[in-house]
DNA sequence: CTTATCCTCCGACAGCAGTAGTAGGTCGAG
DNA sequence: CTCGACCTACTACTGCTGTCGGAGGATAAG
């Protein structure tokens, strides 16, 4: 259930990241969208990523009108989580923690990113110590 | 320099890893352990995943005597974290905190990597106040 | 009605990763 | 010397992913 995310490839994602980031949308305006960002890429290969995201079950499309409407049908989280957790998997036997303070270690954070932090550590302090 | 991570297979990593746990091995090593850890496959595919790993510069190995002594040429960190900023760039536009806290949110951690986590934030503190 | 545009569907092809078989060399035991 | 156990090198096949082109249907404009 959770390996949701996996069998993705790197420019599968590329499409998915455009219905997250503005919502339902076309081939045509998903590939307008990516060629805004600067990729170069035909309209075909497009609509090919938007089909086999389909066939996947991780996007859904509406038939209505002439041209398909696709919307992603799994959340972003879901996706990130299942990639972290096979990278946790492969990497440190599922060990979490080292990933953490790697991450921390090696990206800047805003100062609001900070303050939530602190939240969450108060509360997994909380936590480890009931 | 950073992309040392992609164009690497979830089994061809599983072989790399073998290395970073136990140290420079042999095919037969590698195997064994991959055995150990219930993974069922062939000599001959082992052999290919190391002189892979090896035509990528990821692992070099030592021709002398019968058998090949591989031996990792990248660390473990490296790959943890040319991949982390994969997930980064692909799925928020490269803005870590969120994954952090997704990570943080979704996974347990000891109260060591707990006490570690203070340790990083109030140094993150300063340097933001700073 | 004809034409330019869009759109979908289908087929194709290359490259890489996973997986493995085979041929042929080497080395130690009998 | 010969056999069996190993090892390397080479070759190959399959499936998935990235990438398109062309055929053929709808539609809006002249």
């Amino acid at each position: 259930m959770s390996d949701a995310g996996r069998e993705l490839g790197k420019a599968e994602l590329e499409a998915l990241k455009v219905l997250w980031d503005h919502g339902p949308a076309t081939v045509r305006q998903v590939l307008d969208r990516l060629r805004e960002a600067g990729r170069r890429v035909a309209y075909t290969t497009v609509q090919t990523f938007l089909t086999r995201l389909e066939q996947k079950g991780l996007v859904r499309s509406d038939k209505r009108g002439l041209a398909h409407v696709f919307r992603a049908r799994i959340r972003r989280e879901q996706v990130i989580r299942s990639r972290l957790k096979e990278l946790i998997d492969e990497l440190y036997d599922g060990a979490a923690g080292p990933l953490v303070l790697q991450l921390l270690r090696s990206e800047r954070l805003t100062a609001d990113e900070i303050d939530a932090l602190h939240e969450l550590i108060e509360r997994l302090d909380a936590e480890s110590s009931s």
